[in-house]
DNA sequence: CAGATTTATGCATTCGAAGTCAATTCTTGT
DNA sequence: ACAAGAATTGACTTCGAATGCATAAATCTG
């Protein structure tokens, strides 16, 4: 029986002969005293006297110990683990949000686990790996079902959309006014006398390209001028190249304006004009994009574009969550932040002001 | 003491009360079976009749249980995490890489746990981080001090650097040849009648930067020319137009041919001669870049290259790491792919051909 | 300096799933 | 129908750290 309490401790002891791991056992056994001890010590604010500390400390820098985050996780029921669900990094505009979400989170002690959706294949197989890991937190800037999302609503896992939000429900969500930029946008080119405008829109499920879309329909239809011809494509550099020869195609000629969904497709249409249909951009055609990468900056670009403030809106994202994690059950909470109209030279602009 | 027997599953049912979450004991419960038993049901390969099975899922699926992986990588000591190092996701060429490995460990079954590395500072501080988590291996694609990388070996944790190597010892790297293919850039650039060059190099502390430069050099002094000028930039696309601007200067006129330490750079370096300077390339300046990132296809620019094989690379990376998380003390392997030569449109090229 | 608090510390238990081992049930062969 | 063997199943322990509770030590109070 006597021997009974000290099993724990021996097998532990044992076990580390054999296993790389040094456990807080391990530690306390060094320092003599007990393993409730040397946790309260790597504990912020609890009640350990100095010397403690201190000779717990020393022993754990000896055995190099290092925490187990999961055995902790377990206990604490907090794993500080935050899933970050993005579609496809190759998107240009995404790398950029990744990286800006995680240093926010790593400064606030949290991890990323990162899950990128591919093909549109799948996903729910892979959603379901997120709560395996009883993340904290999500951060959805993916192309989610309505049903996905109320998943998440479900399992009470505090989530925050990036640039999305949800038709028919108030959710958690850090977005870009895509209406109004493309508003804006449409009304300094019909200022500067474009009358005929095409549209290279992004795919059917994306939300962001829908609005897109449609605030630059709207304004057009608002200023009286002739419907857009409006194409889709996927967001990449081909789909503008290849939307501007089917604009072109349908109108029998180029357009005096193309709207892209996004930057990459406004540079394939750039592109396209210039070395393949020998159109001078701006003089007989202007472009523009959206999203503002960096690669829009280039001289050889120096595209026409709405800016997101990426870091303000990963920043808040990342904030809203934390708070979120911090406290259940508040009211969801929408955070619009407005594109930067940036002018470059794609476009012949007309003056601002409505 | 006979209660004592049914402790456990009780406190675990009252615990589901007023947590959210249902445990392995709660499914048990409902299917009136042992909490082993439902722990059999989710192994694979485990002895189990139909009937049990059966219905433990059904029970499962009506409690729309999830298996906490955290509990589980606690006692079998396999986290199926995997960490994954990057110094700035901003570069471009890191993008195309994380997304393939993250798209080839989920195929594993594993999940990625991102680490970026910032501003060369902290870093220790964040790897730390990386060894409370229990990865079961780490991909590092960043400046890591030998070191930081000698930390993996201590802790002997499977690890696998990518496009980076140890000068004094034989470690688990995915690399590109770089030498190779700065050397034949030059032999193709002097075939062509170079006989000037300008070399815009990437960052002292990056490795790939400095084997590029070394090649050209190397390649540059056989063929019996003149020294290069060598300035050096840190990848980003104002590196480039500011170290063309700087070759000019020091040289008093522009080169015959740039070669510049990744594609951006070559970009900016494009873009600052064709704008500012009014210089033709290909006509009067050849410039080359590394990497084979996408802008680098765009028909402004249609950049010669040399491609890196990312797909290839980040899949034998993820092939190397779960091969030695299978097989712990495998002897290191270094595998070298050899960049595919793309000959663009903003050089002269000579014949191919030592 | 005794008594009342406050502060430190250790013991035992807990988180949720997996594996060990013994007990039980189901197959077989004869 | 019975014994030997194989296939199932359950009780209990384990992984590593955190915490409630009780006790021991230190500090304060008067």
């Amino acid at each position: 029986m006597a021997t009974k309490k000290r099993k724990v401790p021996a097998a532990a002891n044992a076990l580390q002969a054999h296993s790389g791991s040094i456990t807080s056992y391990d530690v306390a056994l060094r320092a003599g005293v007990s393993q409730s001890a040397v946790s309260r010590c790597f504990k912020p604010g609890a009640s350990v006297s100095a010397s403690m500390r201190a000779r717990v400390m020393k022993s754990a820098k000896d055995l190099d110990y290092t925490p187990n985050a999961l055995a902790r996780s377990l206990i604490t029921r907090r794993s500080n683990l935050v899933a970050v669900l993005i579609s496809n990094l190759t998107n240009l505009y995404y790398p950029e949000v990744l990286s800006e979400l995680s240093q926010q989170f790593t400064r606030k002690g949290m991890r990323v686990l990162l899950f990128t959706l591919p093909h549109e294949a799948d996903v729910d197989k892979t959603i379901a790996q997120v709560w395996e890991y009883q993340v904290d937190g999500v951060v959805a800037a993916a192309r989610l079902t309505p049903e996905q999302v109320a998943e998440f609503e479900r399992r009470r896992i505090p989530f925050v959309l990036y640039n999305r939000t949800l038709r028919d429900k108030a959710v958690n969500a850090v977005v870009c006014d895509q209406i109004a930029g493309a508003r804006t946008l449409v009304t300094r080119l019909a200022a500067a006398g474009h009358k005929r405008f095409g549209i290279i829109g992004g795919p059917k499920d994306s939300v962001v390209g829908q609005e897109r879309t449609r605030g630059a329909r709207e304004r057009i239809a608002e200023l009286g001028l002739r419907e857009p011809i409006v194409v889709s494509g996927n967001y990449d550099y081909e789909s503008g190249a290849r939307g501007l020869r089917q604009i072109v195609q349908q109108l029998g000629r180029a357009p005096d304006a193309i709207i892209c969904g996004n930057d990459v497709m406004a540079i394939g249409c750039v592109d396209a004009a210039r070395h393949e249909l020998g159109l001078g951009v701006p003089a007989e055609l202007s472009v523009a994009g959206f999203d503002g990468v960096e690669p829009s900056t280039w001289l050889s670009y120096n595209l026409t574009t709405l800016r997101q403030p990426v870091q303000k809106m990963a920043q808040a994202a990342a904030d809203m969550l934390t708070s979120l994690i911090g406290h259940p059950g508040t009211a969801p909470e929408k955070r619009v932040f407005s594109a930067q109209f940036v002018e470059g030279g794609t476009s012949r602009l007309g003056p601002a002001g409505e």
